[in-house]
DNA sequence: TGACCCATGTAAGGGGTTACATGATTTG
DNA sequence: CAAATCATGTAACCCCTTACATGGGTCA
């Protein structure tokens, strides 16, 4: 599971607190890698008791405490080997799909409607995904090397919405047509 | 989760055996929903407990046993039921993304291989969804009415791994790109 | 003879979701 | 005044994966 390596990278990149990694998941990461709080606090005790991460108990007036966690050499070690480990190309579980596979024991009329919920979704995300697009290019040209890899992810992300969004053209137009005269 | 409701959509189109089902999903709704025959075996179990599913013991000779399961009127019930329920878009953990995204921490040859090694498979798996279109593709008129929801479903595999494919694309060049000169 | 197909399971463990729990401060 | 933000966790549960287990038939 990568849950461990994408907070080891965000950590590599900047140590923060539970709560920090919790936001980053959500801007970031989190277009192609999801994580609840719950799960990240679990994971990071798991990583300490490890000993892949340490952490620095901080004191705050008019915050909450909070423990600043930061990569141990182990973890970057870990990290590294993880990066150089071949990976299993990625199961895709989409339970939209599986409606529409079986859409014939149900109403034209409720596979449009769900169709126009999940357009909003990827098309809201879409956009957001452009944004962030246009920001990036226009970063200074050393911004823009160092931001390089993220930024490939970020096509994926951009790539992927246009071809689902092409995808719910085809099924709309499909839906709107019945099926034999 | 959907595997239960997978798994009624087949056996509503035929009934079957754990074993059977576990094939259907190598060949059809696996390319979406993926299942291990163990994990079928024990929603088979569940499905039957809850009432949604009956099975009958057929012996055979010259092969094992097995259990010929069908979907029940609750099953039915059921079924339309989740079709009609709205589902959550699908969080996408891509493992190869977040190793791309702290692809940094390593050498890019390395990002290089493991980006050859996911284009193999997203080529095979392309080319078996385009010999699927096309023998749907060749089906007479009725029968491709028929089937056209489920065809739905291939195209939105075909889309994708072109996207897929279109992506790597982007990422061999820039990662044949050095960083600065 | 070894691999693959048919056919069905149990058991342990990992990973993720949902619900529950607390409590101060800031913003609309 | 309500909602969101900051900050951290526990516990129950569900789903999925991996490993283990069995055993006959077919095909190269």
């Amino acid at each position: 599971m990568s849950l461990k390596h994408a907070i080891l990278i965000l950590l590599e990149n900047e140590p923060g607190s539970g709560y920090d990694l919790f936001k980053r998941f959500k801007t970031s990461l989190g277009y192609f890698w999801n994580a609840k709080h719950q799960q990240v606090y679990l994971e990071l005790k798991k990583l300490s008791e490890a000993g892949w991460l340490e952490f620095e108990q901080q004191s705050q007036d008019e915050r909450p405490d909070k423990k600043v966690y930061r990569v141990t050499t182990a973890g970057h070690r870990e990290l590294q080997d993880w990066l150089k480990t071949p990976c299993k190309p990625n199961k895709i579980n989409d339970t939209l799909l599986v409606k529409l596979f079986g859409g014939r024991f149900t109403e034209p009329e409720s596979l449009v409607a769900e169709m126009k919920r999940h357009r909003a979704t990827h098309t809201t995300t879409l956009s957001q995904l452009r944004a962030i697009e246009q920001t990036y290019l226009n970063l200074p040209a050393d911004q823009q090397a160092h931001y390089r890899l993220p930024y490939l992810t970020l096509r994926r992300g951009i790539l992927g919405e246009e071809a689902w969004l092409a995808w719910a053209d085809e099924v709309d137009s499909a839906l709107a047509t019945p099926p034999l005269p």
